[in-house]
RNA sequence: GGGGAGUUAGCUCAGUUGGUUAGAGCAGGGGACUCAUAAUCCCUUGGUCAUGGGUUCAAGUCCCAUACUCCCUACCA
């Protein structure tokens, strides 16, 4: 990592471990994993944050009933998560915990600027509230029924007004200024249509923001009032400001990268992160994120999961089944980001020994298997170049372009399918050119078609490593490119080099044959 | 109720600012080849572009209506 890098700040959103992680998680992770390397691969200084989002009633509730503190509790499913994290293969730079000393330090840190910044005061938060949702509703949001008790329409619970006192953080007053960001800040959101719902919500009025809790301690507390903890999503948030050195400012960390340039979520928290993160980030003073990406969610064969409908996969049973790089390719290829998606295991199968195994596999080991047995074992000596070595060449030469347009809109499926197109090209490619007979009738020219052949696999392997780390690492093993910079991107232009020897080719993607 | 997105070949989807015979991958059918992981290549069958109107010299592409699907409407990736 040298200073004159650019930075590159990329983050997940971090995880509630109140339970154990699923398959959910791990694509948001793959996701965002295959975006920091790809990034690092292109020169850039990423960081690459992950963790838990610790905090919270609900954290507090579930370790009473397994009889374990918050804290144990917390501490277990944390471990799962990161578990998880390095089974996936995830390279990120620190994995970050609500529950850590330096994060309690940011958050109440951020409390006071907002404080300083006059947003927030003091009040009660009244409302009807049902003990078992642990929620607040409006009024018509409920109903008195023929019993004479008031009843929350959604579930059914008993209801009760309630006033409890809270700080609260003034978001009508950011309306205005948040549009005016969208507005000016287009790719802000993404995708567009998720994006969209975000400045809807906004344009219809925001309402001030209950931001502590006094009925629970499990949080960090509120600066000058011990009583109150912050609510989860004020402490949850600062967790991207914490990873890079806030609060402090002057930190190099966070100088060189502060603001994020990308948030990966879900779906279900476009919210938090289009409207309330910008909103705090404008009161305490400090930049904006450029970029919230927000992805769909990934359904068992289109149908969502569940315990009771004993369809659950953990990404633990994925991983074991079809292999990591398998997983994460199936991930990235099959769904455009940003959109659900299905998964089943025919798909899955398909993408494996469609695209992987025969495609691409298979034309890495067809052309290196013949470089072995015909060109002694070295990078052959190409020839003089024909129209059709050219053409082949300069399509996977515009690879590099084309992933780094894509990539720079999470478009991981747009940028998968343009490396397939030119992977499908070659294969018509080495057919066409038959050098299988040429190796009879004209050495010379078969040795331009394997090198030719061979060079654009390198091209493919260098890069596809962010999708599939451990397959492109055997693949450009098998090529004998030397370690560091020539494998990464500032390569991509250079090529193989004659004479260069090479180990003897083995198949890099088994193809999956079903168990008897 | 309000708002957003969508409905294109059996399946999953592309279709740029409206412009000639609507594309790809997979699946299906036929053929070729034998370097290779029973892989690969070539040819090929599939679509009244949800429905009904409208604007236009010209509409999958714009407008209106209808039907169906999905999503958002204040705290689970």
């Amino acid at each position: 990592m040298t200073s004159q890098q650019k930075p590159f700040y990329i983050t997940t959103a971090i995880s509630y471990p109140n339970g154990t992680p699923h398959i959910g998680h791990a694509y948001e992770v793959v996701a965002t994993d295959v975006m920091a390397r790809f990034k690092r691969l292109d020169g850039f200084d990423v960081f690459f944050l992950t963790g838990t989002d610790e905090h919270g009633q609900k954290m507090m509730q579930t370790a009473e009933n397994l009889g374990v503190t918050p804290a144990q509790l917390a501490q277990r499913n944390s471990d799962a998560f990161q578990a998880m994290n390095d089974e996936l293969g995830t390279s990120y730079d620190r994995f970050i915990r609500t529950t850590d000393a330096d994060h309690h330090a940011a958050a109440q840190e951020l409390w006071r600027r907002m404080e300083a910044n006059d947003d927030i005061y003091l009040d009660k938060y009244a409302g009807w509230y049902s003990v078992r949702d642990e929620a607040f509703y409006t009024e018509d949001q409920t109903e008195v029924r023929e019993d004479g008790i008031r009843y929350a329409v959604e579930t059914d619970t008993e209801v009760a007004w309630t006033e409890e006192e809270s700080y609260f953080f003034r978001l009508s007053k950011y309306q205005d200024k948040l549009l005016e960001y969208y507005q000016n800040n287009p790719e802000f959101g993404a995708p567009r249509s998720r994006f969209n719902e975000v400045v809807r919500f906004v344009e219809g009025g925001l309402m001030d923001l209950s931001i502590s809790r006094t009925t629970f301690d499990w949080g960090i507390p509120v600066p000058g009032n011990e009583k109150h903890v912050m609510y989860v999503w004020v402490d949850a948030l600062t967790n991207y400001l914490t990873g890079v050195g806030f609060p402090d400012v002057e930190s190099a960390s966070f100088q060189k990268y502060w603001p994020a340039d990308v948030h990966v979520i879900g779906k279900d928290i476009s919210r938090f992160h289009a409207i309330y993160w910008p909103a705090f980030l404008m009161s305490a003073k400090l930049p904006l994120p450029k970029r919230v990406m927000i992805h769909g969610f990934l359904h068992n064969n289109g149908v969502k999961m569940s315990k009771s409908l004993g369809n659950t996969v953990s990404p633990d049973d994925f991983v074991n089944r079809y292999g990591l790089d398998q997983v994460r390719y199936f991930f990235l290829r099959e769904v455009p980001f940003g959109a659900d998606g299905s998964y089943n295991h025919e798909t899955i199968v398909a993408r494996i020994n469609g695209d992987l195994a025969n495609n691409f596999g298979n034309l890495a080991q067809r052309s290196l298997s013949m470089v072995a047995k015909n060109c002694g074992g070295v990078v052959p000596t190409p020839g003089e170049l024909l129209e059709a070595d050219q053409q082949i060449l300069e399509a996977a030469g515009n690879l590099l372009e084309i992933n780094r347009d894509a990539f720079s809109r999470q478009e991981f499926s747009k940028a998968l399918e343009s490396v397939w197109h030119v992977l499908g090209d070659t294969n018509a490619y080495f057919a066409e050119q038959e050098p299988w007979k040429l190796k009879k009738t004209d050495p010379e020219r078969m040795a331009t078609v394997l090198y030719v052949t061979i060079e654009i696999v390198r091209k493919v392997a260098l890069l596809l490593q962010p999708v599939l780390p451990q397959a492109m690492t055997s693949m450009l093993n098998a090529l004998a490119v030397g370690e560091g910079s020539a494998r990464t991107f500032e390569s991509f232009d250079s090529a193989l080099v004659p004479g260069t020897e090479l180990p003897a080719p083995s198949p890099v993607f088994p193809r999956y044959e079903e168990r008897e």
